[in-house]
DNA sequence: ATTCTTGCAAACAATTTGCAAAGAC
DNA sequence: GTCTTTGCAAATTGTTTGCAAGAAT
């Protein structure tokens, strides 16, 4: 069996009916593929969901992400010129690094940073989104010696 | 008429030649406008190219600025969720900051980010392409109080 | 004359939309 | 029973490709 799915914010599923939405399986289904695939794009989720039970239509699987991202339970990032992925936000407190020539994923904590938002904010007044930040460049293995 | 097009590397009609490519009116076209527009789209330019003088096809942009980047003429970003934009390699040399919200971009000047550069070769040995950094946020504007 | 380049149309890939049927409340 | 959500198919948008005609060298 894949990942463990870990703690997805607190109550969500009242927090979706507060809002006037409703649970249904397939929202069930795409949260909990998210939070084992990590770096889901909606094709994988697709595959994913049709592997375990009933399947969920690709048009399902956008809205929902759309969704689930408004209600703040995931987030999207860039990592290559196809498909955004989609994380759960609990997990995607980090930044990406992306490697130019092979394409590897490296994951770095927000501290390593934090510099760069506070250098922003202090000369333009820009309040930096940490969590939606991608860096491309050569990791160690690419990079020329 | 248009700003002005600064100074595009050396000899860059020579050096297409000596890879043994031709130099083309289109090829031209599309990098004065690349340079005309500054953050061009494949769309805004044959736009542009076409309310000048004869017009080029859409595919004929692709494989031109393809082309012009590996001639390190130009270069891209993805400053939204549409259609990367192209500017001049010589111009470029600088961050883009974009607003999450109003989706105004700004440019800083390198020096602002060094500090992520140099944090994450120490830490990972990984080697960031500060050209091709781009920063999602919220602009003064924008951000709450 | 040779070989590269263009335009055009068709193919592709990713995402969005309209709408009737199915499902949650 | 009401109102939301889903699935499906079609429409969009952005990008790539094959190939014959045209242009650069």
């Amino acid at each position: 069996m894949g990942r463990s799915v870990p703690a997805v914010g607190h109550d969500w599923q009242a927090e979706l009916r507060a809002r006037g939405y409703r649970l249904t399986p397939q929202r069930q289904l795409v949260l909990e593929a998210v939070g084992t695939l990590g770096h889901a794009t909606p094709e994988s989720i697709v595959t994913a969901v049709r592997e375990t039970a009933s399947g969920v239509n690709i048009s399902t699987v956008y809205r929902t992400l759309e969704l689930l991202e408004e209600l703040g339970l995931v987030k999207h990032a860039h990592l290559s010129h196809s498909s955004p992925t989609w994380s759960l936000a609990a997990e995607d407190d980090h930044v990406h690094l992306v490697c130019r020539d092979c394409g590897e994923v490296q994951e770095v904590e927000r501290s390593a940073v934090v510099g760069i938002a506070e250098e922003l904010e202090r000369r333009r007044g820009f309040v930096v989104d940490l969590g939606h930040l991608t860096v491309f460049g050569r990791c160690r293995a690419c990079a020329p010696a």
